[in-house]
RNA sequence: CGGGGUGUGGCGCAGUUUGGUAGCGCACGUGGUUUGGGACCAUGGGGCCGGGGGUUCGAAUCCCUCCACCCCGACCA
């Protein structure tokens, strides 16, 4: 491609809406743009690394069985109300209506199509395994968008879905897909982990993320080093024991504590730990609600609760000041597990009913309660692991202590079992002729994401660092001085050859000062350069590599055999 | 959805406090000189100052209202 003929609309100065790198980068790359809130165009550059990543995932996929086809992103209610995630998605999912008034939605995803695709054709055990997959758009009503297209309502997605005849068959499909997607995320090179993932509103048990490492990441892990337990911090158990105290049972005392309506002013107030406060946290779940008892220096597992709960998490909302007034009679703060009123519903974390004479709130404004025992002064539901992983938490699996990271979600698996078969009714004839619902799983990729992740583990100060595989072109010619005859014919040249060999190249022919084409290229990330500039007379030009930087003089003749080394290292095939 | 912020030419911003008819840098057109890390000179084009309503002789500036975008939180691939 002549860069004097590409649309590629660079920016010289950081776009003000962007704040982590892959965004700038991308924007001032000129390879995407804005849209709306969430919504994002592929410009010519940043289209062909989206197609790349998706051939590394088709190819992936083919091989690990998978057969693509394509499915409407317009979905109508009927599916979604067989399974009653047209309830579950909430707003998060985009609905329309046509001229009809029959309502639809822009899939988010697409367990229930798939399904339903399925369904009545697949008759028999024989025809088990199966595992499709698209690649399309998805559509997600955020509530927050938020740093460009790793976070956007509009999105490119890989989704995948296995039918099996039976548990173990799913865990065999799952098992594939768990490996595909480790060659998928190596070959692209990301640095990432797999980590135990909660299967939330997907429905099913098993369920793991591949989570590309990065500081921006808006996933938490939780992580051990001396065993390879991985899990996300809604998912990760919390190996927490309280000391057992032997302390006597004392009687509750009411103490007069003004203003003091955080943990951390009940520290001061009465110079004890955190551990010795039973914090108290209100939710409203469809006008019900909701108090929950837990140690003071612990947060709650939103996740957790609401898996408890069995509700969704849009579902669960903090209590507003007048529920905790009506409930507790007193100001936020001062909500307790002591007198509160009937209707509500009291949850404990296990780790409570170990703690002896806690103090808590004393549902009465600007009082707290001291030396108050769960079993004497209140009681209400114990669930066993309420709570959010800290760092420094004991590993669940060996008793080390976790590390925690952070990293983008690029991939997802989920065991889905029969929720989504049964709801539909994909069944199949078993060997001995009785009908079963197929076993399913279901795979994701976010491709459009998946750009922006590896942006974030390879850029520099000047720009994107592309790795040879997603590379937009694979290298870039460099002319100096377009009004240099030698230059300008050594430089056409070597980029009709270097074509030839089916290479992927970029000549710069624009009419700029040689600053401008040295910037616009280290901030694209082409990985591989060749510079046409002085020594053009003697067929010398120069070779460079995006991610070293170190430039040497070499001869024409010599480039494609460099070139053909890249592409070794790189693993890479031409 | 709660809190905060911003909206002025394609991009980045100043001007708003104290009302007087819009400016800077970059980019863009033309002519010329340049050509190894974002050139220089000359000249030119481009703005319902986010929208609507109000106050005023007069509004980018003050008031009301709506909208959009960004950040933090709450929520998710």
């Amino acid at each position: 491609m002549r860069m004097s003929k590409l649309y590629m609309p660079t920016l010289r100065e950081m776009p003000s809406e962007a704040e982590i790198p892959s965004h700038q980068l991308l924007l001032r790359a000129g390879m995407v743009r804005n849209l709306v809130s969430g919504i994002y165009s592929y410009l010519p550059l940043g289209y062909r690394v989206i197609r790349k990543i998706e051939d590394v995932v088709r190819e992936e996929m083919d091989n690990a069985g998978g057969q693509e086809a394509l499915m409407s992103a317009v979905q109508p209610r009927a599916l979604w109300d067989a399974s009653g995630r047209w309830e579950d998605f909430g707003p998060e999912m985009f609905k329309l209506r046509d001229r009809n008034s029959r309502d639809f939605c822009l899939g988010p995803t697409h367990e229930e199509y798939f399904t339903s695709l399925i369904q009545g054709e697949i008759r028999s055990y024989k025809q088990l395994p199966l595992n499709l997959y698209q690649i399309q758009t998805k559509y997600r009503d955020e509530k927050r968008p938020r740093f460009g297209v790793i976070r956007a309502r509009e999105f490119i997605m890989k989704d995948a879905y296995s039918f099996d005849k039976d548990e173990e068959g799913m865990e065999n499909s799952y098992r594939d897909m768990w490996k595909a997607y480790d060659r998928i995320f190596d070959r692209l090179k990301l640095r990432y982990r797999v980590v135990e993932g909660d299967s939330g509103a997907m429905g099913g048990n098993q369920s793991h993320e591949h989570m590309a490492m990065s500081e921006v990441g808006e996933g938490i892990i939780a992580y051990c080093d001396g065993c390879d337990y991985a899990a996300t911090d809604e998912k990760a158990e919390v190996v927490y024991e309280v000391e057992k105290s032997d302390e006597d049972i004392r009687q509750p005392e009411r103490v007069h504590t003004p203003g003091a309506t955080t943990i951390e002013d009940l520290v001061e107030f009465f110079n004890a730990e955190e551990a010795r406060f039973g914090k108290a946290v209100v939710y409203n779940v469809s006008n019900e609600p909701v108090v929950v008892i837990l140690p003071g220096d612990r947060e709650l597992n939103e996740t957790k609760l609401c898996n408890y709960l069995g509700i969704t998490e849009h579902e669960l909302e903090m209590a507003d000041d007048e529920t905790i007034m009506r409930i507790s009679g007193a100001e936020a703060g001062f909500t307790g597990p002591v007198g509160l009123s009937e209707d509500v519903r009291l949850l404990v974390d296990s780790r409570i009913t170990d703690m002896r004479n806690l103090i808590v709130g004393g549902n009465e404004t600007d009082y707290h309660l001291k030396d108050v025992n769960h079993g004497v002064d209140f009681h209400g539901e114990v669930v066993q692991d309420l709570l959010l992983i800290e760092e420094g938490d004991i590993c669940p699996r060996c008793g080390m202590t976790l590390m925690m990271d952070r990293g983008i979600e690029v991939g997802n698996i989920f065991q889905l079992g029969t929720k989504y078969s049964e709801s539909l009714n994909a069944n199949y004839l078993d060997e001995h002729g009785r009908e079963k619902p197929i076993v399913m799983g279901s795979y994701g990729v976010g491709i459009s994401r998946t750009m922006a992740a590896i942006v974030e583990q390879y850029h520099d100060e000047y720009g994107i660092i592309w790795p040879l595989v997603v590379a937009p072109y694979h290298i870039i010619i460099t002319v100096i001085n377009n009004n240099d005859d030698e230059q300008r014919i050594l430089g056409e040249r070597l980029y009709d050859n270097l074509r030839a060999r089916g290479l992927e190249v970029l000549l710069d022919d624009r009419k700029e000062r040689p600053g401008v084409k040295f910037n616009d290229r280290d901030l694209i990330g082409i990985p591989i350069r060749v510079t046409v500039g002085r020594k053009a007379a003697e067929n010398i030009v120069e070779y460079s590599l995006r991610r070293e930087g170190e430039n040497i003089e070499i001869e024409e003749g010599e480039v494609l055999a460099r070139v053909e080394d890249e592409f070794k290292r790189e693993g890479v095939r031409i």
